[in-house]
Formats: C-alpha cells, structure tokens, sequence
DNA sequence: CGTTCGATGCACT
DNA sequence: GTGCATCGAACGT
C-alpha cells in the first residue's frame, strides 16, 4: 500500500470547498456532530443556488434514544436512517415544516444529525423571497427581518433553502444538495440539551457555535 | 420579559 | 384518532 503524503487529510479535516465524502459521515455520530458547525450547506434548484455556514446541530442516535424517530423500531418513516451514512432523512413536521438530518454511523445503524441552522451566505435574496410568502399554516417573514433569521430554526432553514421531501434520502455529496468545508467556527463550539423535544433531554446532543445570532431557541 | 395556542399533513397504533 | 425533532402572533405580567 502506498501513501501520497504521511499527512494524507483525514475524511474530517478542513479543505475549504471540497464536498465532504461519505466516510465523513460512516463515523460516530457525535463526531460528525462536532466536526458540522463551520460547515456550508449547499442547495441548488431550478430557482437557484442557496448556501449557509452551519451553527447548530442535533444528534439523534439509535433505538435506544427516546426521541430518535428509530425508537419505535424501523418502520416506513424512518428507513432513511437505517441506509447507508451520507444521504439526507427529510420529514414533515407538524404537517408544515420539512426537517433536514444528515445520516450517520453505517448501514443498519440508525442515526442522524439535524439541521437547525445557518448564517446565510449564497443566495440571500432568494432565502428572502421564499420566507416571504406565506402558505400551508406559515406566516411570511417580516420584511424588516435581518438576514440573520432567515435560516434560524430548522423549519425555517428548509423553507428558505428550498429544502422540501423531496429531497428525502438524497446523496449529501451529491450536485442538487451537499456540504462542503467551509470556516472555522466563529465561536466556541458548545453542548447543550437538545430542545424541542419531550423526551430525551437529558442528553447533552444539541451542539451549536456560541454568540451566533442566527442559533435557534431563546436569545 | 413570559406563556398559550392555532395552523397543518402524515405516519403510526 | 393521536402526536409530533415548529413557528410566530397574541396575549399576560
């Protein structure tokens, strides 16, 4: 076996642009979970191209965790989790929001990291039309709203990138959706219970960069 | 500051 | 029929 360099970067070191691969994500979950914030997430649609540097994540792992959608055991649902790591577990939430996971560990293994929010980068424009318009028990978005809010919440996210079920299991490396090595976070990357959720608080998942006005939750 | 509540679609029991 | 990994408006303090 040859090597080109003893310092061959690792699936998780930063290289600013590349696509990170699949094996970035066939690890623990928390691991990926911390290597995110800093990150760009990238969408393209016929509309355009949409992009944010992720600031805050959540873990949900395995059948063991409560609030993990694998909990009940592997049903039509959440067959997204039990795939192969690198592709995207979208769902509808409260019958209005799409929520964006990336899929972790190995197939069989069911975990994902999700999505909670960025700081607009690419496309903030089109971010702004989309949150604009108001339909299907969602408000619009103040015209006065500072970008910063645009992608501050999971459902928002989505909603301004575009990001809907039909992008449920795409390939995270893939043209139409991926991440991409971007900065180091502009903060201390911190831990904290995960929110939203009735059960499972107990563990410290919810992992964003501290001091970024565009994290979701109380200000 | 804080809490409450309605909108809405789908998977699951 | 029930229960959400949400959001933001509309209150009350």
């Amino acid at each position: 076996m040859t090597r080109r360099s003893a310092a061959a970067p690792a699936s998780h070191q930063a290289s600013p642009g590349r696509v990170l691969p699949a094996a970035f994500y066939a690890r623990p979950t928390l691991e990926v979970a911390a290597d995110l914030p800093g990150k760009l997430l990238v969408h393209r649609s016929p509309a355009g191209e949409t992009s944010g540097i992720i600031v805050e994540v959540e873990a949900y792992i395995g059948e063991d965790d409560p609030a993990c959608h694998a909990a009940p055991g592997p049903t039509r649902r959440n067959r997204p989790l039990y795939g192969p790591p690198g592709r995207a577990y979208v769902y509808l939430n409260y019958g209005i929001h799409a929520l964006l996971n990336a899929v972790t560990e190995e197939e069989g293994s069911p975990a994902a990291i999700l999505i909670r929010a960025l700081e607009p980068i690419g496309g903030v424009p089109l971010m702004r039309r989309r949150r604009r318009r108001a339909g299907k028990g969602v408000r619009a978005l103040a015209p006065d709203a500072p970008d910063l809010d645009l992608c501050r919440g999971p459902g928002n996210l989505t909603r301004a990138m575009g990001i809907s079920l039909d992008d449920n299991e795409a390939d995270l490396t893939g043209r139409r959706l991926c991440i991409v090595d971007g900065p180091a976070p502009s903060g201390e990357v911190i831990w904290s219970p995960r929110i939203g959720i009735r059960v499972g608080t107990e563990r410290l998942w919810r992992c964003y960069v501290a001091g970024s006005r565009a994290v979701s939750g109380g200000r």
